[in-house]
DNA sequence: GGAGATCCGTTGTATAGTGCAACAAAATCC
DNA sequence: GGATTTTGTTGCACTATACAACGGATCTCC
């Protein structure tokens, strides 16, 4: 087994490699939407909705970011404004039947795509795959 | 164990998610470099210098943006161009003594952020990790 | 050995994503 | 009720990126 640091460092490269390299092929995947746009439909659906003040924690973007791609998503008819009745500041954001059509589509060209990649594994190796990847995801 | 489909999702959403963190991340650790920067003075090291054209094909990037981004690491002085003997047309690029010294401040950073991160997993978890990452990496 | 195709890099142009700062409106806190 | 905080928008600047057009060097094939 490779030393501690060694395996550090990979996972270093390995990682910073893949986020390299998202952008252009969530483009490529789904032209339409960008991997932000993309992120934001997915999580305010996962959510059932949310401010995009919480987008904007959640990525750590700027406020200004997130107002743009709120605007850009709204342009497009995928996601709408609503009012939030405990906070006339905030506006809650949903995703419209649109929205929900083509996020459940990307889905499914990424499923397709991340499926293909792993095809020559086995059901341990990407469950063990993961659980890495959550735990990881859950410290910082 | 779950099932192979919710995994890949799991894996698809996991790493999509370190891709959205990656740059923010990037730029807190070490202003001076961008991901890219760093990237490209990272690769052109780790081979003993390599030409634009090869730069561009690993991380997938146009010729033009690879050509900007060299210019400015040259202008920075951490980079030059060196002819190639063998093909008047590229140029071989290296890391000058001032770019492996920010690479390997960068580097140490990066890794100090990184064993943080992973402090408390197993050194088996962490070389099972690093594997799984590698393999994933390798497949596209 | 030469003409055309191909490769390598640069530059012009356009676009998207991002952050910071300033602002307005609403809520909250003494 | 005034000060502070929160939420979102807008103006501005900058970076990263792609595509297209170009110039120079090399290679291929006849």
């Amino acid at each position: 087994m490779p030393g501690r640091e060694s395996s550090i460092d990979t996972i270093q490269r390995e990682l910073t490699a893949f986020a390299r390299r998202a952008r252009h092929k969530a483009s490529q995947l789904h032209p339409d939407l960008s991997l932000v746009t993309y992120s934001i439909l997915d999580l305010i659906t996962e959510r059932g909705g949310c401010r995009a003040a919480d987008v904007a924690a959640h990525f750590m973007l700027d406020k200004s970011t997130v107002s743009r791609q709120v605007t850009a998503l709204e342009k497009l008819g995928l996601l709408r404004r609503e009012a939030d009745p405990d906070d006339q500041r905030g506006q809650i954001l949903r995703a419209t039947e649109a929205g929900l059509t083509l996020l459940r589509d990307a889905n499914e060209q990424r499923r397709i795509a991340f499926t293909a990649r792993l095809s020559d594994w086995s059901d341990e190796d990407i469950a063990r795959f993961a659980d890495y990847l959550t735990r990881y995801g859950a410290e910082g």
